[in-house]
DNA sequence: ATCCAGGTACCCA
DNA sequence: TGGGTACATGGA
């Protein structure tokens, strides 16, 4: 194989920053864009073309800072007290015992992080994500990358900027296998576009900034939340895609029929549920359902015959 | 071939 | 407010 670049730098994730899983964190949905070859990962990061490989508690990285490659991982974040408030919480709402369900799912996704993407692409790319597999969505992904964003070193291409995509012919972009989302990420694009400020994350904030996504063309409550989650970092915060709610809804039961008719869960009824179940971190307890989905549902891939 | 996927906009009661 | 439906496309 050819060489690996000169100059590689290390991070130790030994002191506070473990637990850390590269694998698990870039390829549990939450962005699409990384892809592997052999041990390492490439993707990027600021602009920049970025190589990351982990070996045990190292990290082996290039072309991105400390600071940065920190601050994009969220390695600061104190994973296991992140894992232990969301047992904490589910614990204080069981008296019968504990969830051993969701100690399996702590274990399978142990060391996945919710990482700090950026708001411009992780939005486009929620919205791209509508109706589609997981498959298909990073090919729209890399479509619009190939087809609109600046080539980049390496035969990569930057994501494309809100100018670029807001002056392009729709077909073009239905050409990248959008489909009938193409307008969609045109008119959002648009809107971006002439108001530069508008994904400023003081701006998006809150109720208020769940509001401002969703008046976006092509936002509804699912991919406002995951640009929440995925972008803002706001961990509270769950979105319901058809496995969650299949999830959930399988596991987890309404648990108060007192008052309430048994009336089909909303989005906001299983999110919110969500949030009193697993606290503050409910965000972080959704993606470790996600992981797991295929092993949590029946169309996922075999059902477990102890499970019923 | 048929069904489904990290949903949303739109319409109707 | 809540429930049905069209929407483009690819993967399984």
């Amino acid at each position: 194989m050819g060489m690996v670049p000169v100059r590689m730098k290390t991070f130790d994730l030994n002191p506070g920053h473990l637990p850390f899983d590269l694998d698990k964190t870039l390829d549990c949905g939450q962005v699409f864009r990384w892809e592997k070859e052999g041990d390492e990962w490439r993707g990027i990061v600021n602009g920049s073309l970025v190589s990351v490989r982990q070996k045990e508690a190292c990290l082996i990285y290039d072309g991105i800072t400390e600071d940065d490659l920190i601050a994009y991982f969220n390695l600061n974040l104190d994973l296991a007290g992140v894992i232990t408030s969301i047992r904490d919480t589910i614990s204080s709402g069981n008296p019968c015992g504990r969830d051993t369900l969701f100690e399996n799912v702590f274990q399978a996704g142990n060391g996945l992080r919710i990482i700090r993407q950026d708001p411009w692409e992780c939005l486009i790319s929620f919205i791209c994500s509508q109706n589609s597999n997981i498959p298909a969505i990073k090919k729209r992904i890399s479509l619009l990358c190939s087809s609109f964003g600046r080539a980049g070193s390496g035969g990569y291409h930057h994501f494309p900027s809100p100018e670029i995509i807001a002056q392009a012919d729709l077909s073009a972009i239905c050409s990248c296998k959008t489909g009938y989302r193409a307008s969609y990420i045109s008119e959002t694009a648009r809107r971006i576009r002439d108001e530069p400020d508008f994904l400023s994350p003081v701006r998006i904030t809150g109720e208020h900034g769940r509001e401002q996504l969703m008046s976006l063309p092509g936002v509804g409550p699912k991919v406002a939340d995951c640009v929440l989650l995925f972008a803002y970092n706001y961990y509270q915060v769950v979105p319901v895609d058809v496995w969650i709610r299949s999830i959930i809804t399988r596991y987890y039961p309404r648990d108060d029929p007192e008052g309430s008719t048994n009336r089909k869960r909303t989005y906001e009824d299983i999110s919110s549920f969500c949030q009193n179940y697993f606290g503050s971190y409910a965000g972080y307890a959704q993606q470790l359902l996600f992981a797991a989905r295929s092993e949590l549902t029946d169309t996922g891939k075999e059902p477990d015959p102890k499970e019923t």
